[in-house]
Parts: C-alpha cells; structure tokens; sequence
DNA sequence: CTGAAAGCGCTTACAG
DNA sequence: CTGAAAGCGCTTACAG
C-alpha cells in the first residue's frame, strides 16, 4: 500500500516533490496546485514524517529543554511550566517544536543530555539547573549545539546564559534590612553544587563586607528546599547564641515551614524576626504576617530564554541578531509586613 | 568528510552493517569485533542519528506526554514532575525516551496533539487532563497509536486510563464526615470541562443519596484551582444562610486560601468546618491546625501509567500482557486536625 | 511551474 | 559472522 506523501501524490496526480513544495510553502508552486495539496493534506489528516523530514533537512525543528526532577536541586515544580509557555509563545511563531526532557532522579544529567545531542535529536538546547562545574556546557559547546543556559557555571565561557539576579536580589535585601536597623542578617544557602549557591555566598560577603557588618559565617545558613527546609531552618535559626534578627530566603517553598516554626517557638515573622522570601510561590500568598518577597514573571522569562536560543541557531541569526546572551534577569520586590518594613511607613 | 556511521565503518574497516549490528547487539556478531565498535563509538561519541534510526526502523523509540500548561484546568505544577520520574523507571529499562510535550496555553490540544501522531513524531502517547468530551482520544484509536490516558472521558471506549480514584475519595470522606455527625457536607466542583467535574457531581450526589442526606445543589461548591479558589471558596461557605458544616476539597493547593479566609472570618478549620483536603501539596503541610488529607505516590502512579502503554506497544505486549488497563488509582487518607476526626478518638 | 533522481544516515533481509 | 544493497519517507538541487 502507498503511504506518506506518496499517497498524496499519486491521489492527486502530480509528484511527491510538488506535494513536498507546496506543503513547506515554497513561492514556485502554482496557485490551484497549492490548494488542491493543502487540501487534500488536511483532508487525510497528512503531515510529513518527521523522521523522514528530519533526515532529509538535516534539522529537527526542535528544541529541547532539560529539566531535572530532583527537587533536591531544582527550582520548584512551578517554575518551569510558567517558563514552558514563554518558550512556546516564541517557538511557535518559527514552527519549532518544544520538547521537554526531564532527566530522572537516578541519571546522570550530563549522560542523560550526551545521549540526545549525540543523536542529533534536537537542533537545539536549554539546559537548567547549572551547577558550579557543569560538563554540559563543554559538550554542548564542542559538539557546537545551540544552547542557552538558564543559569551560570564556571564551566565554558562565551556561552548564551540567562540567570537570575541572585547577586541584586541580595545587594536590595540587605540594603533594605540595614536600612531598617538589621545588623545580625543571615541567609540561606542551598547544599547542592548548584551553581547558584556560590554566587550566593559571594554576593552575600560582599554585601555585608560593603556595609561594615561583621560577616559571621554562622548567619549563612545551609538549608534544604521545601517546607522541611523551612522549618529546619527556623529551628537553626533560633538556636543560635546570638540569632539574626534578619533572614533572606534564597529559593522557593520555605516560607511556610519557616513561618509554622516561629509560631511554634512563640516567634512572630517581622517582629521577632525580619524575613524576605524568595518568589511567589504555593502557599505564600495567604501566610500572615504577609510575606515580603521577589518576584519574577515566569513566562517573560520564558520569551527571553527562547529569543536567545533562536539567536544561537543559523536559521534564525538574522531575525534574532543579538548574538551571545549574558543577562541576569532582575526580580520585583512586593512589600509584605514579614521584614516588619511596613511598619517603618 | 564521511560522518556518521560510515565514519566508524572506515575507522574499523568494516561494513556499516556490522557497525549497526553491534551497536544494536545482534547476536550475530563476532565478540571481537562487537568489542571493537563499542569502544571506538564510545571514543568518539558515536550514537546513531536518531532521525535515520526512526526511519529505518519504522519507530521513535520515544512516548510523548502530553501535559496542558493551562493551570486553571490541570493538576498542581508538581504533580506531573513526580508522575515523570515513574515513568522514565520504566521506560528506562526499554531505551525508551520520555519526551514531554507542553500544550501551550494558546493552543487547542486537539491540534497541538495532533501534529506530533500525524508526523509519527512518537510510538506512544500518555494524556492527561481528559476532557469530558475530548476528540483526542478518537484520534489516537483512529490512527492506533498506542496510548494511555490520565483520567477518564466520555469519548472513545476500550481505551486504557488510569485516572485518580475520585469516587473513593468522596465515598470515604463522606462517610467519615457523616461518621462524625456531619449532616451538610460540601464539596468543591471545579469550572471546566475536565471529565472529573462530572464524576465529583455524579459520585457526590449518590453519596449523599445513600446516607439519606438532603441533596442540596448550593453545596456543590464550583470553585476555581489555586489557593485564590481557597479563598473564596471560604467567602462563599459562609454567606449561604445555612453554611456547611464539613467540606471536601477536591484538587489541589486550595487549603491555604480557605484557611486565610476563615482567619479572617475567625472560624477555625475542625471545629466551625470540617474540612478534607487531596493530596499533600506545597503549602500544606504546615497548616495549622493540620490538615486531614488524601494522598497519592505519584512515583508509583507514573509506573503504572508506564506500564499500561507498554500493553499497548506491539514490541512489548510479551513483557506487559495487562491489555487494556482500565484503573482508577487509590489515594490513602492522613488524618490531621482539620476535620475535627482527632478529636473523636 | 513541475518531475526524475539523488541523497539524508541508518537498519535489515539476503547471500555468502 | 560479514558485506553489498535495498529501502525507510522525505527534501532539494537539477533539468526542462
């Protein structure tokens, strides 16, 4: 039986490379033929085979986007299916496909991405969750794939990253705290070799350096993700001899367990403790006292991080001409009562 | 320049069929030789094109999922992110890829479905997020591509699903509120066409039915996703003249909305409202007084799920006889403070 | 504007 | 156990 764009051409009688021209839109096809494709195309439910097509074009016309699933790393759940859209939004003025990767908890990123890219499987790539030396980004560079970051590494170097801005995320924190009194002012600190958890240990000495406070390396305080992370922390925190009177929260879904702590320990957020969380998240938006806290819009980021991917690939430099992409992408600050500043007027 | 597998043919001297038997581990290899490719593609970073692979072998060797991003009409943001991580545990073991594809917000699922069979861009499919009446399921049986759907719907029939086990959960929440003495018991109803509005109305009306309760339409709740539903859903309870005295929350990341409400109100979850909540989710499990809750691994529904399309995959019937699989999965209750049950013994 | 034909990079009967 | 060759279903110079 005669399948495909075969199919095609034989119901209609001309050759599959006329259906093939007409079907991908090129200007030397006739009027009437194009139509008579298009709807006979539509008609039997025909779209190229991608395989097939993929080979002959030597692209994909995808896009894959590695995520990891240990949450134990990663940005919370919500984060990337709010940046998934964004992507789309982009991709799909091009005719470009999205398709997420998510890398099991049990595999090695770096082997789990090699497989793809080894086998041409997507034209180009967005990787998450960098760490602080991150292979990735070598082998996306030596095998020349187009690749975004969404985060840094010291890993590379010329390389399309979008981050963001942990460094002026902490300098307005801690500005902020100063400005209302704050001497003692701790932060967390995730355990992973994410890259992040440098840059926040940098930024933090340096701002505290630059505001003549003592850094006290007990007020950075390593704590997991999540509502236990939370929790745990407020635990640690009120353990200490001399606890901060400040606390900035540097990743998501904390604020909840921080805040059950304290009322357990008779504790009261922008009282007994000035808190500034990070990001909207579940389970934030109704906490009292309200929750001080950055944010970002998700599907913003999204655009930018697909714009700068297209810039990487050849078939869209011209319409995408910025090149390398290095930005950090800056947060908003919304003003709760948790860093007691509203108290302040 | 010879690329590909022509390469590693030339580099070892032999045919790119015998390069292509090894790699694939035929058996109708020479141990040696096997052992010669291997560690030459190994060394050079060979893997096979995925696109020619696909065509020659008439198969992707990848399952698409697909995932709506619309939030106002699917599950919370995490639940898939755990559901992933069990399917990959099985499809693993079959160098099968999972490969995730994200409905955007703007795009009709049908036709975004749609372009990934027609293309034959995937063996298999799992959706999820089944309409009521939802063409995508006549598709997939149309053009027979093996798939699994999460959650039920009117359309197609001998179709396998697995789909959360909302009558359980109604059935065993009713009985415990009534169990306690509940007379008026509410329960949230979301907007949308999601098939599982119509099994929470139709299994909620029996229910109360069998107890001999008054079956009164203002306590079928239609309440939007999100702790802003929460919120005012705990408006909406209290403004009826003759409130509820126990309400069951159907979905996701509404409990800490209701909560705030009901602060405000100054009413307190178990005792002015008894209140069941589904699934653990951010957010929750801090909540004070803590919340009574149905709960699920979604590690291990995504195994299942995974196994159930394996059923429907010609290349591995043999290994997953189970045929069509038609499940609805059990959630197991944790009971907290909320419904008031603690305080019965 | 259209068709015949080569070629994309694999896999797999078929022969030996 | 191995190789030559056909074929998977497209796209795209090339010729007309």
């Amino acid at each position: 039986m005669i399948k495909g764009i075969a199919r095609l051409a034989t119901e209609l009688g001309v050759s599959t490379a006329t259906v093939s021209r007409a079907l991908n839109g090129k200007s030397d096809v006739n009027g009437a033929t194009r139509t008579r494709v298009l709807e006979a195309a539509s008609r039997l439910g025909y779209a190229a085979n991608a395989s097939a097509r993929s080979l002959a074009k030597g692209a994909t016309n995808s896009v894959g986007f590695m995520v990891e699933l240990n949450s134990g790393t990663t940005r919370s759940d919500n984060f990337f299916m709010g940046v998934f859209d964004g992507v789309q939004d982009v991709l799909g003025r091009h005719d470009l496909e999205l398709v997420v990767l998510p890398c099991p908890t049990s595999k090695d990123p770096y082997a789990y991405l090699q497989r793809f890219v080894a086998r041409n499987a997507v034209d180009a790539m967005i990787i998450s969750a960098t760490q602080r030396v991150d292979p990735r980004i070598e082998l996306l560079q030596q095998r020349s794939i187009p690749f975004v970051a969404i985060g840094r590494s010291t890993s590379g170097t010329g390389y399309s990253w979008i981050d963001l801005d942990f460094e002026g995320v902490i300098k307005a924190a801690i500005d902020r705290f100063v400005a209302q009194g704050h001497r003692r002012i701790a932060i967390t600190v995730p355990l992973s070799q994410i890259n992040f958890a440098y840059l926040i240990r940098d930024s933090y000495r340096r701002t505290i350096r630059r505001h003549g406070l003592k850094l006290d390396p007990d007020l950075m305080l390593v704590t997991a993700w999540g509502e236990e992370g939370g929790y745990d922390l407020g635990s640690a925190v009120f353990a200490l001899k001399e606890p901060p009177t400040a606390v900035l929260l540097m990743y998501e879904t904390m604020t909840v367990g921080l805040y059950r702590r304290m009322r357990e320990l008779k504790k009261r957020p922008g009282r007994d403790l000035a808190i500034i969380a990070f990001r909207d998240e579940p389970g934030i938006g109704y906490l009292s006292p309200s929750v001080t806290r950055f944010n970002l819009s998700l599907h913003e980021l999204g655009v930018a991080v697909a714009e700068a991917v297209l810039a990487q690939m050849p078939a869209y430099r011209e319409h995408y001409p910025e090149g390398i992409v290095q930005r950090r992408w800056p947060l908003q600050l919304t003003v709760g009562e948790s860093d007691g500043g509203a108290a302040l007027g």
